[in-house]
DNA sequence: GGGGTGACAATTC
DNA sequence: GGAATTGCCACCC
């Protein structure tokens, strides 16, 4: 296993561990908060290297949408998972807690 | 070393 | 909003 691996890996693990119930960080996101811009591509990896259990499904796009296909099982999974802890999704798109969704809601109508 | 591959991101039309 | 394009960079043939 090289060092970067590991040294990126831990502080992915560390990141991700930390986003609270019911919020959600892009890949690019915890890339930057773990010290490593520009690497949102390898975040995925570290994720699956995990040898135990992370908070995975907080982690989505960066236009707030779920990484997989939205038909395949690892969709529906981590979909459920998050609505679990009380993420509210209109449509694909996951709307954050604190922010206000009127206006999009008036535009483009709940997607439900 | 070369080329393809991602649980991506930002920009553009 | 969606589709296409380009940049990205470790990893694995």
């Amino acid at each position: 296993m090289s060092r970067f691996k590991q040294q990126f890996d831990r502080r992915v693990w560390q990141v991700v561990a930390a986003i609270p119930s019911g919020r959600v960080m892009g890949y690019g996101e915890v890339a930057r908060a773990a010290g490593f811009p520009r690497y949102s591509r390898m975040v995925s990896g570290a994720l699956s290297r995990s040898p135990e259990p992370l908070p995975w499904y907080r982690v989505v796009r960066s236009d707030r949408t779920i990484a997989f296909d939205v038909d395949s099982d690892a969709y529906r999974e981590q979909a459920q998972l998050l609505k679990q802890e009380g993420v509210r999704f209109d449509g694909r798109k996951i709307v954050d807690a604190d922010a206000d969704d009127s206006l999009d809601r008036l535009l483009w109508g709940p997607q439900d």
